[in-house]
DNA sequence: GACCTCCATGCACACGTTTGCATCCTGCAA
DNA sequence: TTGCAGGATGCAAACGTGTGCATGGAGGTC
């Protein structure tokens, strides 16, 4: 009566043993469906939960994700939007009894890299991974210890998506949907701007999908003429500064990174040009200080809990359930945001 | 040898028990310095940690602290630097292995607080309260089952300081830095804002500190004449809009929060006050949205880490060793931080 | 020397769970 | 009838730690 029930009070109730019991909630095909019903019934109506404690001693697991992650907020580059995708990761792994631990991937003072140490010392179960920046050998550290990684947001170089298990924002689609809503609302002139982080694929496929549309609503699309800056609050701002004179050409303008998007609003009231009469401004990401700017943006939505979501059950389903190990790759769709700024 | 070593590893080394290695490792009295020394040398050698599994289920704890905190980000209000408090609590807690657990103080649809729910069931071992908003019979109900409340930030009404453990920043004090800051800058008519937030005692500090820096230098205060505004972004915008008249008589004025600090910024800029020339502007929190701004803000820095660190080791010795239960109060100096916004 | 005290240490069990192995039962073939 | 197979369930040990109680030894007193 004190505490909670454990699977020794169940077990007492419906009349077997608590290994029934235990096989039963797990899962395991040596249970009949008939006791199987009963002993979920009794657990349902008590509330049953598994002690983690106890579960985590004796399957010598910790219940610890390492969660490779950019977290540095100095310079405000990318940073904005992996912060908020990290928060729902971190609520959706508590959702299935597991915690996130943050690991900077670089070396510490020593030379080594903090992964070896979390391996050696046995700290984590598995990783997943939000930003590229792992080093090959701790890649393959990894691999060699059989620890199950996730991936979701954006990949490294050189490692193969149909060889692992991974989660991303279907970014063609998104920008598609950008520049569908420019050309809705009216824009004759738009203008899409390059993210230039490395050549990275995500904000290529952002640029792809919205040349798409525009080119499927008859446009004509100078592609030369594009503009570009880097992923950073600043880089959006100065492409305002040097640009503006040929910035009031256009009537729409898609940035695929909010981060930058903030700069640009910031930069274009110093120069008096009006958002949205002047020029219709979408970002990417859906950032939350994107509600707080002047305008607040318009934006596309990455579909941040789903992610975290289906990394964080795939990761569980790694670590507890022996499947077939065939990995998965999935797209998630994301979703137009229409605030102030178009 | 695979795997991590455990207290019976070590015993094993150093000729004694597992017991006597639980024992000195815990601080235990029981223990002889010599004996204890030897274990610690081992201990340490090895990167001995306690398999934190075993340790909880053991100890009956979940290993888990319920923070309360106001994280609905949805209106801006003063979440702001509430979110960086709580990211910090969490990587303290994290440091003497404990894990954050965020509670929302409110009835869910049931009507019952989920706080008698996280208790009746066991799911925490005591409390961290960061914002306020919580209820009496919520708080009387965790005092009964005897679980351990530290609080940070600020402390609701009705619940004497003196009584509880409590960590805060110096809020008078912080006023005070501000105000000398905006004097030794040169500022000769200066304005406060006062923050209506249900008469919080930690924003009137900040004005009575603020208050006894002006009246130290000799400068004439018209309490009377003083502004307020709500804390939040659209106070400080709305504050601008109605009083830009008005405010072109002053050339230094301190926002005691940086949300309305920022709101403040961008209103100023619509009005063609110029920051600092026109008028210096500085905030207090330092969130870190406060580097992004233009002009960046200088602002006053509470010692979130500090309140953090003394809030996680507070509850954990609380929670581990049974030390007398006299309450403890702090107060952590904060510190200025200059921008371009001053 | 016998007795007692006090301090340091060991023994053994418990916490809640998982799992290899043993056991029991039912049904079916010989 | 016996034997056997196979499915369902129970038994018991183990994971690493904490702790009440027993034990052992040193030192002191009479």
């Amino acid at each position: 009566m004190p505490g909670k029930p454990t699977i020794k009070d169940i077990a007492r109730l419906v009349g077997v043993s608590h290994s029934t019991v235990s096989r039963a909630l797990n899962g395991s095909p040596l249970i009949s469906s008939v006791t199987r019903e009963r002993i979920q019934a009794i657990a349902d109506r008590m509330d049953f939960e598994f002690n983690e404690g106890a579960r985590r001693l004796k399957n010598r697991k910790t219940g610890i994700i390492g969660v490779l992650y950019y977290s540095v907020l100095n310079d405000f580059r990318s940073s904005l939007y992996t912060n908020e995708l990290f928060r729902d990761l971190r609520h959706s792994l508590e959702r299935v009894g597991l915690d996130a631990l943050v690991v900077e991937a670089y070396n510490d003072q020593s030379g080594q890299s903090n992964i070896a140490r979390l391996i050696r010392q046995n700290k984590v179960d598995g990783f997943v991974i939000i930003h590229p920046e792992i080093r090959r050998e701790d890649y393959e550290l990894i691999k060699v210890h059989k620890l199950p990684i996730v991936h979701i947001h954006m990949i490294s170089d050189g490692i193969s998506r149909d060889s692992v298990d991974c989660f991303f924002t279907d970014n063609y689609e998104g920008g598609h949907l950008a520049a569908r809503h420019l050309i809705d609302s009216g824009c004759r002139k738009i203008q899409v701007v390059r993210i230039d982080e490395n050549e990275a694929e995500e904000f290529r496929q952002r640029t792809l999908g919205c040349l798409s549309a525009l080119e499927e609503a008859g446009f004509i699309v100078d592609v030369e003429g594009f503009f570009s800056c880097d992923c950073s609050y600043k880089g959006g701002y100065r492409l305002v500064k040097e640009n503006h004179i040929h910035l009031r050409e256009y009537d729409g303008i898609f940035i695929p990174a909010d981060i930058a998007a903030f700069g640009f609003l910031n930069a274009l009231k110093e120069e008096g040009i009006r958002v949205p009469e002047d020029l219709k401004v979408i970002g990417f990401d859906d950032s939350p200080v994107g509600r707080m700017t002047l305008p607040s943006l318009t934006t596309i939505h990455q579909p941040r809990e789903e992610l975290a979501d289906k990394a964080s059950k795939r990761i569980r389903s790694l670590l507890f359930d022996d499947t077939s190990d065939e990995p998965i790759q999935e797209y998630v769709k994301p979703a137009l945001v229409i605030r102030e700024s178009s």
